[in-house]
RNA sequence: GCCCCCAUCGUCUAGAGGCCUAGGACGCCGCCCUUUCAAGGCGGAGAUCACCGGUUCGAAUCCGGUUGGGGGUACCA
């Protein structure tokens, strides 16, 4: 399906991939895939200060990670930069900002602004002062030649300031209709390049997005008021206007604009902590978009078969952890054995690192215990909670080996009993099932209660009141170990 | 302050005039399963569709206002 649809994502090296940014990236690429468009990555770098090659990298690298591809831009197929509109990154593309500046100043629709930064703070205090909102005073709109002259005299070198021409802007919305904007209220004529020559955000996007072509302008709702001011750049610079669609903001659960402060932002976090690509391009999609069926659990491929931007919902949507949480569980469970093992790896390597448990797991040794932790996982971290004392050195804890029904000594005869009946089992037969009978048989001939017994040999052998089913765990522990902790476990509550 | 946007269960949403005594999912609460925790199954509580007017035989759906919330107001992006 050929189409002369152009998209992209422009995000700034100033920090790593955002949530927002990669919900927006996804939107994006969901709209080029769904119309068969083409879907354009391009690097806003131009704020050098904060800009660096740390973050690109990370930008990148988490929207590969979430699967989202890109048809045009830096990383594309592996290289450093491919597409017929290079250079992707517009700290290489000065010169054609330049050139519009120059055009601009050219035909007077732009002009040199000499006001120093305390002027302009001024400024600014005087209007707030006043009550009256913010705006650029203009003195420096009409100078003279002379005028002129005398300030360059000066070494000042001028800022480059857009004439902001009176009337109503509006443009019709792709997901919100109509807007319309009287220029009155848009603060003044706004400067597009800096002192130092280099060119800023609101003119570099839409000399851009001119040259690459782009069609559909699809970004998030904080740039609503901001497009007044492309759409005059456009027409000033004699270009076509694309279309916009402004898409909600994710939310911080108090329901503002999504930040740092308040929500973990980075995907590389939410990757650091074991959330899966497939429940986060799920969620993020399902955050302000809907399929209007009743499905829940999507794919990539199968949104993007589906997405429609006119089911995109208008209001802001708050960030729910829990329900992300819940998809990752759902996701984890439709993993294969070794593509969920594959993935486990990295964390329990890491938490071995951290030293959270004593040794890293073996592949094989996690694919075979998948059958009893696969579905306790809400996360891929959560690997070591759900079975870290297979991989760590347990010190008893005599308060907690006894069970709520049980005193100390009957958690004594209880463990000391199970030893030894699991000491007579041999090492061949070491498994679930015959594990069971010899110990259901203990508490028959005690009349103890199997719930008690269990949960002393459970917090005995592992130190914790949650584990996965009892006999597997002593299966994976294996004859050995079990017998060992059982022994501790009696040794630590007689000498308490 | 000014400009703009938005408004259905706590949360994400379905709904595009009669199918809605408003559906699903997360979360929550029960029950079942069960050695714990999960997973799974079943059931439940939870929304006077922000409010007030209007249009219409009929409004969650259309219009106006009010209230509330949000975004923007840079020589940041």
């Amino acid at each position: 399906m050929p189409s002369d649809i152009r998209v992209r994502i422009a995000p700034s090296p100033t920090g790593p991939l955002h949530i927002g940014t990669a919900r927006t990236a996804l939107f994006n690429y969901l709209f080029a895939r769904h119309t068969g468009g083409t879907f354009v990555l391009r690097l806003e770098d131009t704020d050098v200060a904060r800009s660096t090659a740390a973050f690109e990298k990370d930008i990148l690298d988490a929207l590969h990670w979430l699967g989202i591809t890109w048809d045009e831009g830096p990383g594309v197929a592996g290289l450093e930069e491919a597409g017929p509109y290079a250079p992707y990154r517009q700290m290489q593309r000065l010169g054609s900002y330049a050139e519009a500046a120059e055009a601009l100043l050219a035909k007077d629709l732009a002009y040199r602004c000499y006001c120093t930064p305390e002027e302009l703070e001024a400024d600014r205090r005087a209007r707030e002062a006043a009550k009256l909102p913010p705006a650029y005073s203009g003195r420096c709109a009409h100078l003279t030649p002379d005028e002129r002259a005398a300030r360059e005299a000066e070494g000042r070198r001028g800022a480059i300031r857009f004439r902001v021409r009176p009337g109503v802007v509006g443009w019709n919305d792709l997901i919100r209709d109509r807007v319309e904007i009287d220029t009155a209220n848009l603060g003044g004529d706004f400067v597009i390049v800096r002192a130092d020559g280099t060119p800023l955000y609101h003119f570099t996007v839409v000399v851009d997005d001119a040259a690459m072509q782009i069609s559909h302008v699809i970004r998030g709702e904080d740039h609503v008021s901001n497009t007044p001011k492309h759409i005059l750049l456009f027409e000033a610079l004699g270009y076509g206007i694309p279309t916009f669609g402004h898409v909600p903001l994710i939310l911080n659960p108090d329901g503002t604009k999504m930040s740092k402060r308040k929500s973990q932002t980075a995907v590389s976090d939410y990757i650091a902590q074991g959330f899966t690509r497939e429940a986060l391009v799920n969620y993020l999609a399902f955050l302000g978009w809907s399929p209007g069926t009743e499905d829940d659990l999507l794919t990539l491929d199968e949104i993007a078969q589906r997405f429609e931007l006119d089911k995109v919902q208008k209001g802001g949507a708050r960030f729910d952890r829990e329900r992300l949480e819940w998809l990752n569980g759902q996701w984890i469970r439709r993993l294969d054995d070794a593509d969920l093992v594959a993935r486990l790896l990295p964390f329990t390597e890491a938490a071995a690192v951290a030293g959270q448990i004593d040794r890293a797991p073996s592949e094989g040794e996690l694919t075979a215990l998948l059958p009893i932790v696969r579905e306790r996982l809400s996360t891929l971290a959560s690997i070591t909670d759900v079975a870290g004392f297979l991989w760590r050195e347990l010190t008893p804890d005599p308060a907690a080996l006894v069970p709520k029904r049980w005193d100390a000594a009957t958690t004594i005869e209880g463990l000391a009993a199970a030893g030894e009946r699991l000491a007579a089992h041999d090492a061949v037969t070491w498994e679930a099932d015959e594990l069971e009978p010899p110990l259901r048989r203990l508490v028959e001939a005690r009349g103890w209660k199997a719930g008690d017994l269990f949960m002393a040999i459970r917090m005995a052998v592992t130190g914790q009141a949650a584990t996965p089913p009892l006999f597997d765990v002593l299966v994976a522990l294996g004859r050995e170990r079990t017998l060992a902790r059982l022994d501790a476990a009696v040794e630590a509550l007689r000498s308490a």
